[in-house]
Parts: C-alpha cells; structure tokens; sequence
DNA sequence: GCCGTTTTCGGCCCGACTGTTTTCAGTCG
C-alpha cells in the first residue's frame, strides 16, 4: 500500500498538536505544520520522489531532519518519534485542542490538574463545574466549552465554493447596504477561488460612526456569535458556515484585502521581503517606522516590496513570489478567451435538454461550438447510447448543423472506459465522431496500478481524445480513485491525449495541482462543463478558475481555439 | 525544525477579541 502525501502530512500534524501539548518551541512546531500543508499542495508523491532518488530536503520547509522522517513513514508505514509522544501525551487530547477556545496551553492545564484526556473527561469536567476551579479558566470558558462540544460537527469541514457563494453573495450585498459603508468584499480563499472554503472572510471599509458590526451580527440567518468588537467580529451562520467580518478604514484598503486574501503562506513571504526592507506590513498598510508609505491598493503593498501585483488565485506560496521577481507570472486564462465547450449531455442519455435546446443555450454565452458527448451504453443508469442510437444522433446533429448559425455542434461520445481499458463503442462508430471524450465510471475499486493500467491502454486508443474528469473525486464526498495521475500526465503527453478539467463545482477534476502539473508537462487541457441542462453551461466559471489557480493560460486550454483550429487540434 | 547577497547561529508575521486578570495570557485567523 503505498504512502501518500496526505498520510505524511496527517502524521506531522499530530506531532505538532502533540509537541504543542508539551510546550514545544513554537518555531519547531510551526516547521511541522509548514512542512505537513507543503506535502499537501504537493503535485507529486514524496514517496515515489523517494523511488526516483530525489532528495526530499530540496523541498521548501523540509531539512535534514524531516526527510529522514518522511522516508521512515515511507519505508516502515510509521514513525518512531510519534509513537514515543503518544506515549508522553494521550493522543485523546488533540481532539480536546480541536475544541474552539481550547489551545494548547489550556490542554495541557487540563490534563495536568483534572486529568483531562479525551473529550469524554473533558465533558465530564465541564458539567461537574471543575474546570471552572482551574487557574485561568472560569464560569464563562466553562459554559463555552460545553457549547462547543454540543455544537461539534456542525459546521467544521470544508463548504463548497458554489454552497459558499450562494450565502456569502447574499450577505454582503446586504452589508452594503449598511449606513456608512463604502465598500464590502470577500476576501480569503474564496476570492482565491479555492475549491472549498472553511469560512467566509468579509472586509468593509465604512465611515467611522458606521453601524456595520452591529448590522452584521443582526443578519437573519445568524445562528451564533462567537465575537463582536469594534472592528471585528466573528458569526455562525445557520447553515454552519462561519463568516468572519473586519472593519478598515480606507486608506487600509489594499492592504488589508491583501492580508485578509492570504493565504497566510503567501502573507508571511510578503511580509519577510517588506522586514529585508525595514518595512513592516500588517493589515493597516506598509508602514516604514510609524510612517504609512503605502496601503490604499494592493498593488502598492506588492510594489513596496518590489513586486508586481499577483493575482489571488496564485497566492500560495507555490512558485508564484519568484516568479513575480523574474516577472515570470502566468498570463492566466480569463472566462472570454473560452471559444466552446466539449463535454455536454441530451435527453439523448441523462441530461434533460434537446440538441436545439443546448446549442441555443450554447450560443447564447457567446460560443462557437459545443461537443454533444452523452453517455455509452455501459452507462445504463444514464440511459447510455449504443452504437445504433448514437449513429442516429449523429444523423441528428449534422442534419441540426446544417440549421444553425453561429454556433456548430461536435459529435461526440463520453465513452465509457471499460475495467480492461477498452472502449465502450466499436471502432467504426468512434471513427464517425469529431471527438471522444472518454471516462471511467465503474470499477473504481481496482488496485492503483491496475487502474493506472485501464486508463493507460484507452489512452492508447487511436480515437481517444479527452480523458473526462480523470481521477472521479467528487469534492467532499468520494476521493479520487487510486490513480498514478503523474503517469496519466506522461502518457497524456507522449500520445497527444487531452486531459479534461471538469467544470461541476463538485468535481474540479483535476484539480489545481495536477492542472499545474499537466501544464508543465506540456499537456493539453479542455475545461468541460459536463452540462446536463442549460444552465449548467455556466460551470465553466468555476472551471476557469480552478485552471487559473493551476497557473494555466489560454494556449493550454483547447477549448480556447476557433473551431478550425480545434479540429486540428484533435488530431492525434 | 528550517533557513541563510546580514549562513552554520539566531532569528522565525502580526494584531483583535475574550475572559480572566487588574495588566495580560491564550486563542484565533
């Protein structure tokens, strides 16, 4: 069973809430948990980076030390120094760590004098009234500490950017409508684009008598508040969500958008690169000494530290920083450089519209072609096409082309790969097709390499055009399927296959890692909506923009051609 | 524990809010 990065990183941040426990060095601590999110965001595993012999202390935040660590978890599938704190700290306290208002420091203090080590004593401590008795603690953290155990689970994982919108537009449409404010937006990593977000971070920036805390807290679909101050405040909204509001003055602007729009990864370099330069940034402005020398933008808080502006979609401290200083940045790819979309479905299989119906809808957002790709006949839940009734619906289309203007449908297919890696469909009618767009959508079970090796034999598969929201992963609810995506992306490569970023908010499949990755590859990318019904054309947002936050530019994308040219294109 | 056109030691981002304290520690983002 191979190791994966999350597994590394899951373990180094059990040690750092264990180290952290024990009244560890900060700095030490901190090198854990940096060294833990840096494996996360990492496209390749460090496992078979080992395999390859790479030297993992070239990694950022990984030394001597860390490596050796990796490599153990690598090789033995455990690490020594974690089974020894366990033995120190009962691991039942990092879930008391877990409870809001509750840190290490007080952990510890807990475990020490009442002997808490789980939740379960923790609990019991609480409704017994000891804590209260605890040096720094008293009746109020008592009472917030029993709420934040009957509240638990509610609200802790990550929303869906699409979810999060829904809410988080409302609301600060309505704070702009608050006396005296001038300006609301949502920072953090929604205005990152990420594919989740663990909250929702509002900067106002309003006159000085402005009301907006007030109204804030006073939204109707508030369950909580967590605080309330002058210039902050943090609630819980009905739906779990929590929403983070903070109040600047104008001058402050740039620089507090830049720091509320992180990520902290991001901030900490921009904020070492202003101390290099005597300068000190926080969320006020840039300020040399007690002199405010720039803020109002955000371009010049970048400036200051002599870069260009970076968009927020890059802010992860990935490479984006150097190459800002080269002035080597990505000229991201933008909603209207999209020319068509090549994965769409009909009546014909499991959508709900007609061919009409979704190239008008098609040609309405101002493309030029959209590929009609129902499903095969493998699909049989989804009514999948066999041979016979797709070459009816390709009669259909070019008989339907023959009408339209400004707009020209593809025949396409979402073919299913099969658990051999063979296609769904006879030759002769994937012959017939402009394109195929290929996917896996049973057998999702089957070992990783067997896996590795279905998809690999499709690819080779002189019809085989787009392999279709490659790893299946649906966003909080199924993990991808046990994939070797880095050997997806060479094969992609060698054979001239295309990778498709679905589009779905639930999907974002690939994800902005191995989008980057595939990129750099030299691999070709389509962003596919993968619409069942009109509207859904509209995914393709949420597709640029994940693509964006993979460092992807126009030229990667094939959907970005004119039609001549993607036919062209197509070509293996 | 990491890192280095101030390297092999001495730094490591910075401020608001809460609850407890009566001047500040802990927590959080």
């Amino acid at each position: 069973m191979p190791v994966h990065n999350g597994d590394i990183a899951a373990r180094f941040e059990e040690i750092a809430d264990l180290l952290e426990i024990e009244g560890a060095n900060a700095f030490r601590v901190r090198a854990y948990r940096n060294a833990a999110r840096m494996l996360r965001d990492l496209p390749q595993s460090a496992a078979s980076m080992l395999e390859d012999g790479k030297d993992l202390s070239d990694l950022p935040g990984i030394g001597e030390d860390l490596a050796g660590k990796i490599a153990e978890i690598v090789k033995t599938g455990s690490l020594s120094q974690l089974d020894a704190l366990e033995k120190e700290v009962p691991a039942g306290l990092t879930e008391v760590v877990a409870i809001p208002g509750i840190g290490p420091k007080r952990a510890h203090a807990l475990h020490e004098t009442l002997d808490v080590t789980s939740l379960a004593d923790l609990e019991q401590a609480a409704r017994s009234g000891r804590i209260r008795e605890v040096p720094g603690f008293g009746r109020k953290t008592e009472q917030n500490i029993l709420h934040a155990l009957e509240t638990r689970g509610s609200g802790k994982t990550r929303t869906r950017l699409r979810e999060a919108e829904e809410v988080a537009e409302a609301l600060v449409e309505w704070l702009r409508e608050v006396d005296g404010v001038h300006r609301a937006t949502i920072a953090g990593s929604y205005r990152r684009r990420r594919e989740t977000v663990g909250d929702i971070d509002i900067l106002a920036t309003c006159a000085r008598d402005s009301p907006v805390v007030d109204r804030f807290v006073a939204y109707e679909d508030v369950r909580d508040i967590v605080s309330q101050g002058r210039t902050r405040s943090t609630v819980i909204l009905k739906n779990g969500l929590q929403v983070d509001l903070r109040v600047v003055a104008r001058v402050a602007y740039g620089a507090a958008l830049h720091y509320f729009t992180g990520s902290k990864a991001h901030n900490i370099r921009v904020r070492r690169m202003g101390q290099d330069r005597q300068l000190k940034i926080n969320e006020y402005g840039v300020f040399r000494g007690k002199k405010r020398v720039a803020g109002r933008t955000e371009e010049e808080v970048y400036e200051q530290v002599g870069l260009p502006w970076i968009d927020p979609v890059l802010r992860e401290d990935r490479g984006e920083i150097e190459a800002a200083q080269k002035h080597k940045l990505p000229e991201l790819i933008r909603l209207d450089d999209i020319r068509g979309n090549l994965h769409s479905h009909t009546k014909a299989s499991d959508g709900t519209r007609t061919l009409a119906q979704m190239a008008a809808a098609a040609k309405a957002r101002g493309w030029s072609y959209l590929a009609i790709s129902d499903h095969s006949k493998a699909v049989t839940v989804a009514n999948g096409l066999d041979a016979e009734r797709l070459a009816e619906q390709i009669d259909a289309i070019d008989a339907l082309n023959e009408e339209l203007d400004g707009i020209t449908l593809l025949k396409s297919c979402e073919v299913d790969i099969l658990a051999d890696g063979s296609l769904d469909l006879p030759d002769d009618i994937l012959a017939r097709l402009d394109l195929t767009v290929c996917a896996v959508h049973s057998h999702m079970d089957l070992s990783r390499d067997k896996q590795t090796e279905r998809v690999l034999k499709a690819m080779d598969h002189p019809c085989f055009n787009i392999m279709a929201h490659p790893t299946g992963r649906l966003i909080g609810t199924r993990e991808p399927y046990p994939l070797d995506i880095e050997r997806v992306i060479e094969h992609a490569r060698d054979t001239g296959c295309i990778l498709e970023l679905n589009a779905q908010p639930d999907r974002l499949d690939l994800d902005d890692g191995h989008c980057k990755m595939a990129r750099d590859s030299g691999v070709r990318l389509s962003i596919g909506t993968d619409a069942h019904a009109e509207a859904h054309l509209d995914f393709m947002r949420y597709g640029v923009d994940q693509a964006r936050r993979g460092w992807v530019e126009a030229a990667d994308v094939v959907n970005t051609l004119e039609l001549d040219k993607l036919r062209k294109a197509l070509a293996r």
